[in-house]
DNA sequence: CTGCTTGCAAAGGCTTTGCAGAACA
DNA sequence: TGTTCTGCAAAGCCTTTGCAAGCAG
């Protein structure tokens, strides 16, 4: 995605437009995938270094707020997040800590009619995890 | 939940029951509940020390694996345990960080026909995200 | 200019680990 | 007795923060 289009991106999210935001977003944004701080901070710098780790977690805070990116709780050791917003579901391999999609017409839930009193539903998330076929659970 | 139901369930699991295990799992077995290793090191403890924080940690990766408890991934902040292994799911309220079971009949998952080429399915969680009710969401 | 943004390094919170002493079988 | 378990403190890892310098508007 060229700068031009990165920028007016942001500035439709609220975002201010930094050089390091711009990168970081065009970076993010060049593909779908999912990735967790260190992987997206080591992206960005690729090609020479354009913003710290500091600011990559205050960037990646701000675009999970403004909707740019969903966080997701997958992993216990760390936070993935998600270049596609669009609402979908994830594999999620512990062997290779990798996400993969759900497509949309794969899954169905049928949601809880009742909810705790004074609550309503922010975000529904089903996560997969998988293991290697041949691999055999030991009885408890 | 008697000592000796205690140490029989441990037995039955292939845990060599030590003091400290006997009573871990009494308190967690002692009701249906979520909870963070914080959380079971305090309640261990309440009537004299028991445990240490250690012990802990490594008594709740045990349980986990001999599928006395299990474990959740729902908050980045932290790991959760479930004192029930039976396969339900949650909702998850970040304002308080407490998770609610669903009851098995209040949800319905048709799961993917296709999986990754080798994996099978170890493991489902649905994991229902709440915000209060009278909260609007700012448009992006 | 004025406030927001960035970066460094240090701090923070959760979890794991090394190692010596204690408990189990 | 030999092995496993426990506990303390220190270390580790991911993430946040304080503060001074830099950039956007």
């Amino acid at each position: 995605m060229e700068t031009a289009e990165v920028t007016k991106r942001l500035r439709e999210q609220g975002i201010t437009p930094t050089n390091q935001r711009i990168r970081i977003a065009a970076v993010i944004l060049e593909k779908t995938w999912h990735f967790s701080a260190e992987q997206l901070l080591e992206e960005t710098n690729r090609e020479g270094k354009v913003a710290s780790k500091a600011t990559i977690y205050n960037t990646l805070d701000l675009f999970a707020r403004r909707g740019l990116v969903k966080q997701l709780v997958v992993d216990p050791d760390r936070v993935y997040y998600d270049s596609s917003t669009h609402h979908h579901h994830h594999f999620f391999d512990p062997d290779t800590q990798q996400l993969f999609d759900i497509q949309p017409d794969q899954i169905d839930i049928k949601l809880p009619a009742a909810l705790p009193a004074g609550k309503e539903i922010a975000d529904v998330s089903v996560v997969i995890q998988l293991r290697s076929a041949q691999q055999t659970v030991k009885a408890a």
